[in-house]
Order: structure tokens, then sequence, then C-alpha cells
DNA sequence: ATTCTTACA
DNA sequence: TGTAAGGA
């Protein structure tokens, strides 16, 4: 059996995932429902986790750690498959090249930070009339 | 005992 | 996102 195949075997229940990733049950749903990890289902409609899952999900961490919201993250991921088809179609891809496809990275991470703290920054000049 | 879905302060 | 409710 490949290495491959085994870290895309379904095993883990979501409290193990939980603890591996430090994500609530209810984040690590959220994040199955945009598609962002697919994990497989049991008899009884319990997600099963691969360590493919825990490993997206390790990396959504780290990118909510940075202040990305939901946006940005799916962003990401979506660019590294865009990423993953131009290197795997080219099967050569120069080391300039592939620092710029890593600048992208940054910038994009960069550029989807930055407008949640404008937005909380300005929200503290408005006063929301309750009720 | 665990996890699932849906809905809402 | 947290959490309560009601089922499996």
């Amino acid at each position: 059996m490949s290495r491959e195949f085994r870290r895309a075997m379904p095993l883990l229940p979501i409290s193990m995932v939980m603890q591996l990733t430090e994500l609530t049950a209810r984040q690590i749903r959220y994040y199955e429902e945009h598609k962002l990890i697919q994990p497989a289902r049991s008899e009884g409609n319990r997600r099963m986790f691969s360590l493919d899952d825990v490993d997206a999900l390790l990396e959504i961490r780290e990118l909510l750690d940075q202040g990305i919201n939901m946006a940005g993250i799916k962003k990401v991921f979506d660019m590294r498959q865009v990423n993953d088809v131009r290197i795997y179609d080219k099967t050569i891809i120069s080391d300039a090249e592939l620092r710029i496809i890593l600048r992208e990275e940054m910038l994009q991470a960069q550029r989807l930070q930055k407008p949640s703290l404008r937005q909380g920054g300005l929200s503290r000049f408005i006063q929301i009339k309750s009720k």
C-alpha cells in the first residue's frame, strides 16, 4: 500500500482532529462546508478524517493565526491548486519562477489580512445605535 | 458517551 | 463562532 494512500485513508474521529489542530468542532465543520476539506463519512454519518485532512486543517490554523479570513484562506488554497497544475504541466519550472509564485502567495496573504484590520480600526469610531 | 444537523442570542 | 436542542 502506497504512502499517499495511507495519508488519504480516513480514520480519525473529529475529537482527535480537534486536539491535533486546536480547532473547535464548529470550525472544522465550517471549513468542510466551504470545501477546504472533504472528510469521509462512516456508516453512522460520522466524519472520518485522513492525515491529509489534518494537514489542510493545520495550514488553515496557521493562516487563521496570521489574521487571514475565510475568503483569504480560500484564495490561498485555490491558488495552491493552480500552482500545482502549473508545476504538474510543465514539470520543469525555474527557481526564479518558483520564487515569483511564492512571493505572490505572500502578497496575497498580506492583502487579505489588511482589509479586516482596517475594518476593525474604523469600527472603533463608529457608534451603532442599539435599538 | 460521541457526533450530527439546524437554528439563533 | 459559540452553543442549545433533538436525534442517531
